[in-house]
DNA sequence: CCTCTAATGTAGACGATGGATACATGGATA
DNA sequence: TATCCATGTATCCATCGTCTACATTAGAGG
C-alpha cells in the first residue's frame, strides 16, 4: 500500500480555520464588490472549499454576514479608540469622535451600510444577532463615555447622574453623524457639497445641541483647531473599515 | 366568423397598464414583507403575467425598485407639505417637518430603506437613477424652504441671500432626522429608549444648531406644543408611506 | 496505541431565480 | 384593410441557497 506521502500538505482534507477564513473571504468580497450580493458559493470557492462547507459553521448566508458586521464593529470601536487616546477636553473629543467616525464609514461605504442594514436587523421578529449587537455596543460606548466626560467636566448640559440623560444625549449625537455618514454613502447629497463643510456644519449642531447654554461658542474653534491638527498628523494611517483594495466611494 | 364576444374581459392578451400595476403591484410587496428580495417572477405572478412581461417596463429588478422608491418619495413629499400649510412660525415648520418625518418614515420602514438605499445608490458607477433622484429632490425642497424662511425672519444662524448656507443648514437637518429615522428602523437604539423622548432630544439639536446665538431658547416649547396639538388634531390621519398593511415597526 | 464518535468536508439533487432568445398577439396608424 | 411594432408568452440556461447522503479525520476514552 502506498504510504500517504505527506508533500507540503497539498490539501488537507480540513481547512483547520474555516470559520475564520470564511469572515475574512466575506469581508475581502464586500470591500472589494461594496455589496454583499455575492453568493455564499462564491465565498466557499475563494476559500477553496466545497460549496457546502460554510453550512458547517454558519446555518446561513445571512450569519455569515453577520459575522461580518460585527468585525466591522470591531474596527469601528478600534479606530475611535485609538483617535482619541490622549484628548481629554470633552468639547475636542467629541469633535474626533466625530470626524474620525464619518471618515471610518465611508472608508468603506458597504461595509458601514452592513453593520446597520436591514439584513442584521430583519432576523426574523427577533432583534439583531448578538454577535453584531454586542460588537456595536462597544463603539457605541466610546461615544457615550465621551458625552458622559463632558457632563462631569460641566460643558455640556447633560446631567452625569441621569444615564438616560447621558444616553439620549449621545444618541442624538450618534444618529447625527450616522445619518450623515448614510446620506454621504447613499449619494443623496448633490455634489457641489464639500464633505468636509457638510461635516463642519453638522458638528457645529451638534456641540450646540450639547452645550450648556451658557458656555462659551469660541472655544469650539480652539478645540476643532486642535482637532484638525491631530487628525493632520495621523492621517496617513491606514483604513481601518477598509479592508483589501477597499476604495473608498471611488 | 365567431365574432369576438367581449364577456367581462377575461384575458386580454394586453394587460393596458402594466408598467403602473407592477409598481403597486412591488409597492404592495415591499409594505406587506418589509423587504425587497422578493423575486421579479412574484411581482409577475400577481401581476398576472408572464415571468418575462416586466421586463418590456423595466430593464431589470432594480429599476422597478427605483420606480418604487420614487413613489416613495412623491408621498413623503406630500404628507410633508400636507402637514405643513399654514404654520409660519419657522421654528414651528422646522419642528412639525422633522416629526413629520420620522413618523412618516416609521410607517414604512422598508420602503424607507428602499428609497435611500443601496440599491439605488449602486446602480453602475454613476449617479442614482433619475426617477428617484427627481423625487427626493422636491421633498428636500420643503424643507429648506423652512430653513430658508427662518433666515429670512431672522430666526436662524442662516444667511438668507447664500444658497450655500441655506443648503448646508437644511442639510445637516436632514442629516439627523435621517440618522434618527434609520437607526430605529434598525433597532439600534436600547429599547428603553422611547421614540418621543428620541426625537425630542434630536430636535433640542437640530433648534439649537440653526437658532441665532442670541435668540431665546424658551420659545422653543411654546412652538414644540403649537405643534403638538397640531399632531394630535391630524394624528388620526391614514399612513402615507404604509400602503396595504404595511405595518409600521411593528 | 487503538477505537470510535462527532466535527468537519465532499458530492449531488432540488426548486427557484434573473435574464436571454424566439415567437405570438393585436391596437394604432397608413 | 393591411401592416408594424409595442407588449405578452413559452422556453432555455447558468447559478443560487439549502437539503440529504456519504467521506474523512481529529481527538477523547479505554
Amino acid at each position: 500500500m502506498l504510504k500517504k506521502i505527506r508533500r507540503a500538505a497539498p490539501k488537507p482534507y480540513h481547512h483547520g480555520d474555516l470559520r475564520r477564513a470564511l469572515i475574512e473571504t466575506a469581508l475581502q468580497l464586500v470591500s472589494e464588490e461594496q455589496d454583499w450580493t455575492f453568493s455564499l458559493r462564491e465565498v466557499a470557492r475563494r476559500a477553496g472549499v466545497s460549496h457546502r462547507a460554510p453550512y458547517n459553521h454558519f446555518p446561513e448566508k445571512l450569519d455569515l454576514l453577520a459575522a461580518v458586521a460585527a468585525v466591522g464593529f470591531d474596527r469601528l470601536h478600534d479606530g475611535l479608540a485609538r483617535a482619541t487616546v490622549g484628548i481629554d477636553d470633552p468639547e475636542a473629543l467629541l469633535d474626533v469622535i466625530c470626524r474620525t467616525y464619518v471618515h471610518l464609514g465611508l472608508e468603506n461605504p458597504a461595509l458601514y451600510r452592513l453593520m446597520f442594514g436591514p439584513v442584521l436587523s430583519d432576523t426574523g421578529a427577533d432583534d439583531r444577532p448578538t454577535v453584531a449587537r454586542a460588537a456595536g455596543d462597544r463603539a457605541r460606548a466610546v461615544l457615550e463615555n465621551a458625552v458622559l466626560r463632558g457632563a462631569r467636566a460641566g460643558v455640556f448640559a447633560v446631567s452625569p447622574d441621569s444615564p438616560r440623560d447621558v444616553i439620549l444625549a449621545a444618541f442624538s449625537a450618534w444618529s447625527a453623524i450616522h445619518g450623515l455618514t448614510m446620506m454621504v454613502i447613499d449619494r443623496i447629497p448633490k455634489a457641489e457639497l464639500s464633505l468636509d463643510d457638510m461635516i463642519d456644519r453638522l458638528l457645529r449642531m451638534v456641540a450646540a445641541g450639547l452645550r450648556k447654554p451658557g458656555a462659551e461658542p469660541s472655544s469650539e474653534t480652539v478645540a476643532r483647531r486642535a482637532n484638525r491638527d491631530r487628525n493632520a498628523l495621523s492621517a496617513p494611517r491606514p483604513g481601518v473599515l477598509a479592508s483589501g483594495k477597499g476604495r473608498a466611494m471611488k
